[in-house]
DNA sequence: GCTCCATCCGAGAACGGTTATCAAATCCTA
DNA sequence: TAGGATTTGATAACCGTTCTCGGATGGAGC
């Protein structure tokens, strides 16, 4: 309570900081997924004096909002996206990282289906596809990315 | 070639050591994924003498040779179970950990079709649902689980 | 412009899961 | 029963992420 009656929080939250400002530059930049420790070196070395945590920090709260999408690598890394903000998937190449957003509503549907079918509800559903984009498949086995 | 001549062992070992085999029991003892944690605890109470990194080693090895399925949990943790052969999705239950294994031709298609549409090849995808099952739905509300 | 104070920052420590090390134990084969 | 490849396991090292907490920041109100 005390001096901040009514209203939640909005009001007094959420700064747009410098540290902020170039988080969100760094992610409207690009169009590749890229994590936080990727984007700290890059902002560090653009000059930006700005702490890891604080990338971290960031990244969680933009991802908590809905403004980026957040994906787990193999290796177990959180990779960021400035996305579309309508539901979608991704279909990433396994060599550039090169990213598109992907639609499906039989996919939506038969998610929805197979999991009513056997009893469970509140059905969340996670699907990625990754390939070889057409340039790098060209490419043959040139170096490997990523 | 040298001293080890013929063909002994199946290239280069792989021996059913007292761990491995007590591993194995214990994925193939429960219908749940596991992680090696979890794993090597239970072995330890229930009187094995066994290390954690040969659980981590055995577990792996199992899952390269396609014998357990892994899935990471949204923390970060590797857990393993014991599957069928064929290649199938996961329906989980978010609360008890229940698990149905789950195929759709139609989904099969629709990744291959829409990384086709994009000119991706060798395209590879990861599905997982996640949902609460009936009984835990009807338990309302009551303490959550893993 | 100046103060006040909730908010934010950041260096470094702590964490949790996994992997690497390497000497000792084990097992197979001869 | 020896010899040698394989496996084991205590422990250290790794790595990404989160926590800590004293100090910096900046917007609201004066
Ligand atoms: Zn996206
Ligand atoms: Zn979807
Ligand atoms: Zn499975
Ligand atoms: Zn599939």
């Amino acid at each position: 309570m005390s001096t901040n009656h009514g209203a939640p929080l909005p009001a007094g939250g959420v700064r747009p900081t410098r540290q902020r400002r170039a988080i969100s530059a760094a992610l409207e930049a690009t169009a590749e997924f890229r994590s936080a420790q990727d984007i700290h070196d890059q902002l560090r070395r653009d000059g930006e004096t700005i702490g890891l945590a604080t990338v971290y920090r960031a990244l969680q709260a933009l991802a908590d909002g809905g403004q980026v999408d957040v994906v787990k690598t193999d290796s177990g890394e959180a990779v960021y996206r400035r996305c579309s903000p309508s539901h979608h998937h991704h279909l990433v190449c396994r060599v550039c990282g090169r990213t598109e957003e992907i639609q499906g509503p039989a996919v939506e549907q038969w998610a929805r289906t197979v999991a009513a079918k056997h009893g469970y509800d509140d059905v969340s559903h996670t699907i990625e596809l990754v390939g070889t984009c057409r340039p790098c498949a060209g490419r043959e086995d040139t170096a490997p990315a990523r």
